[in-house]
DNA sequence: TTACGACTAAACCGTTTAGTTTAATTTATA
DNA sequence: TATAAATTAAACTAAACGGTTTAGTCGTAA
């Protein structure tokens, strides 16, 4: 399929292409949907022919899959960036607060991210595996991160870390989809400060 | 539209259609999603002809509408439901666990309930309008009356009743989210006891 | 009897779909 | 420069799409 040698050149032709394809299927699916994004309109988002598109993915499901996976890559460089730099020495509270806060704005700003969990929901009937592919790549790795981090820190008398992680993934992810992708904001505002501060003051049992 | 007089029949003709077309077009969309059902499904699900869909729905967005519509209502009378017969006189604690247990039963059993979640948030970007009659029938009046128990309640001494709401309606809905809908149950298993038990014991401070 | 509204199956319209094919052209290798 | 691979635009197929129209049936009311 591909070629054989590859001399000076970084990246062959083919590569190129292949990047391009998944770019521009990437923006059509997460716009339409999957069964309201042609392969004509991918060709033409990605800046290729049809037939480039066919050679490269072999039909269409497939290429829905392969920007699926794509996508659950970049996402989880996204997320598993945000709780990296933490002062290991501070206050649980404030690392905590810190680490939803961040998840939140991320969230937030991210529309890309938005279409995703909203394609990855959409979508699940009929791809489950592709539904799996979320969870083994972004849910799993991101709660398992945070029950570690929990299990850490004894001092906040948890009788059920895993249990904990849960509500605290729910009730952020909730919120964002709530208030951004379903337009609650509109309806039922509420400052993401509150429900940050509601949320870590339930977990560190704060207000006894 | 319709016939003038109705003698001894409750329903015309035409209404008992009208509700067959909308039977069958809530199967198909909930199946399927917007884009990949096509009118000629529907007619064959409804068991009418193509034509009489058309003269009772104008088009094929007027009759997604319709069904969504329709949807809202049942969901909204099964979700209401629920919270009702509550022995006032009883612990908050106990209460609050059932809510959240019979919410989440609920949730479970019906798969209608999570198609309909599914076609909301998957249509969300292409029909706004929808997402908003999700928002304004079920979550909005769902998170108003959990609200308003909580504030009839001041001996569970919450700082901010409303960002609680959030809390327990995120944690319950993602958590059937993610082990129901995205197949989540063969990847991280949780038990739901576990969840309602930490939840609740979050919310009242049983902890300490 | 006549008239009307609701309904049907089926054909039809123009458009779009996924996917293929072809012939010409570009590109890389040697 | 010669060769082989990759890509292109464009035409094409067969099927499906949303939506309309047609021709005809049926039941009810005047």
């Amino acid at each position: 399929m591909n070629t054989t040698k590859m001399v000076s050149s970084e990246r062959s032709k083919s590569e190129v292409k292949t990047a391009a394809i998944l770019t521009g299927a990437m923006e059509e699916f997460l716009a339409n949907g999957y069964a309201a994004t042609s392969m004509d309109k991918v060709a033409k988002a990605a800046g290729v022919s049809k037939a480039t598109v066919y050679s490269h993915f072999g039909d269409k499901e497939s290429l829905f899959s392969a920007v699926i996976q794509d996508l659950a890559e970049d996402k989880f460089q996204k997320v598993m960036g945000l709780e990296k730099p933490q002062s290991l020495a501070e206050n649980p509270q404030k690392i905590l607060s810190g680490i939803a806060t961040r998840m939140l704005e991320n969230a937030q700003e991210d529309r890309a991210f938005q279409d995703f969990i909203r394609i990855i929901i959409g979508e699940s009937g009929r791809f489950p595996e592709l539904a799996k592919v979320y969870v083994n790549n972004l849910a799993k790795p991101a709660i398992e991160t945070l029950t570690r981090y929990l299990k850490s820190h004894p001092e906040l008398e948890l009788a059920d870390p895993e249990a904990t992680v849960r509500v605290m993934m729910g009730t952020l992810i909730y919120y964002v989809m709530l208030q951004e992708m379903l337009h609650g904001s509109e309806i039922l505002p509420l400052e993401s400060d509150r429900l940050v501060k509601t949320l870590i003051g339930m977990i560190t049992n704060k207000s006894k």
